[in-house]
DNA sequence: GTTGAACCTGACCAGTTGGTCAGGCTAGTA
DNA sequence: TACTAGCCTGACCAACTGGTCAGGTTCAAC
């Protein structure tokens, strides 16, 4: 069984509650001292491990004992911040799904094809490499059929695509890049940025059992959209 | 909790005790009679059984009770045929490793790159339309740090790619494809064309909550494999 | 038909699960 | 200083987990 540490991930808004944390609880961290500021880190600790957990094992394969235990507090104290295990997963997938919107930004500011999909390649790359995690869970989910996130599936990502895709279906129209479908295209820039995160032990394992250093990893994402923008037929 | 029965999945060989099924007995098929067909029959039944479980949940979520419930079988009687979980779990592995290594064959034994990359990546992407579960498994088991599995990725999964970047490096020297990474493109490779199958239930969603119909499924394969030919250089 | 190896399974077990709760503690304020 | 709203947690619970086993049934060889 697991034990170790999740890395740290970027610490985003930890909900929407909107408490207000003042300098002093800030500079706290390790001891803290206000009520708010408890509250603050420990849920931002509790949200750290379960994403961890989450990552590793799905929804049922994790539990709330071990995420606890990551958080470092007595289990009895998550269920005092997130009443069930579903809630605590919720939050989780909330924030994830977040982060992924606003990856799409150059999609929809910017209409030179060559740029536009570079960036977002960029992104998305840097996303998986910066925080895998996230990946991991929305792939888990994904797999287990989306039990609890069809609702985003169905409405704001069904949305999402469907606008982006009318962009690159446009492009193609247009003869600024070769006729491809545009949801083959998303697919494969989904598929292959985010098997950084999802494979990364495989790739590990693959590269000597080094995770990629930086420069290789920077190669990688180089390499990926090279292939991907002379593949739609745009000198890479 | 699901409980519907798993799709069913073409049934390869289940085994290695060689036990040698009589055509009667290959005939009774629900209804089991002799020793020999009787065996056949069930460790099948909850070889498949186990599969889709894994798939739905990896190993840590899977329960016996529930893929003892899809094999239509007592639990009891899943523990006599496997002694453990785990034991169960390795049997379905095990399968699912040989049928990738299969499909790689035409990296073996063509030397054209196009010819190669496109049967390759055809059927790669069969593999993950006819057989789902088996992708879902490893992709389970790579996410969740490969702990069973860690063996078959640092001997023959490394020798094996290691063989085929040589290929596709040669390729590359000898300027018949351009100058790409052969690691990342059989990622971008493996990523894309099993995101068909790990992702399917994003995929069908998308598509407006219908599966890929086999004529869309055809072409996604041929633009998935447009895209790559293009990405690395040949005319599609 | 007798025998025994192989197959079958309801009932059971100890350990783990998500979740509860009574009662203690502490920061903040009046 | 006294009060209290909010934070904390050991001990507990019913349900579920992987796995066992005694005792039964069935096939097939003699």
């Amino acid at each position: 069984m697991e034990t170790s540490r999740p890395p740290d991930v970027p610490a985003a808004r930890t909900g929407a509650e909107g408490e207000g944390d003042s300098p002093a609880a800030r500079k706290a961290g390790r001891r803290a001292r206000s009520k708010a500021a408890i509250r603050t880190v420990n849920e931002r600790a509790i949200l750290a491990a379960a994403e961890s957990v989450f990552a590793d094992y799905g929804f049922k394969g994790a539990t709330t004992r071990l995420i606890a235990e990551r958080a470092g507090v007595p289990k009895a104290n998550l269920h005092y911040y997130f009443p069930t295990k579903l809630a605590l997963y919720r939050r989780v997938v909330d924030r994830i799904f977040q982060v992924w919107l606003d990856a799409a930004d150059p999609l929809d500011t910017i209409d030179d094809p060559r740029t536009a999909l570079t960036r977002y390649i960029h992104a998305k790359m840097d996303l998986s490499r910066q925080y895998p995690l996230g990946s991991k869970v929305w792939a888990s989910e994904v797999m287990h059929r989306a039990p609890l996130i069809q609702d985003y599936l169905e409405t704001r990502l069904t949305q999402w695509t469907a606008d982006r895709a009318a962009v690159i279906d446009r492009w193609a129209r247009e003869g600024r890049i070769a006729p491809v479908a545009a949801h083959t295209l998303l697919y494969m820039i989904w598929a292959t940025t985010q098997h950084y995160a999802d494979f990364g032990h495989q790739i590990t394992t693959l590269n000597g059992g080094q995770e990629l250093s930086d420069a290789q990893f920077a190669r990688a994402k180089e390499e990926v959209t090279a292939i991907i923008l002379r593949g739609v037929g745009l000198q890479a």
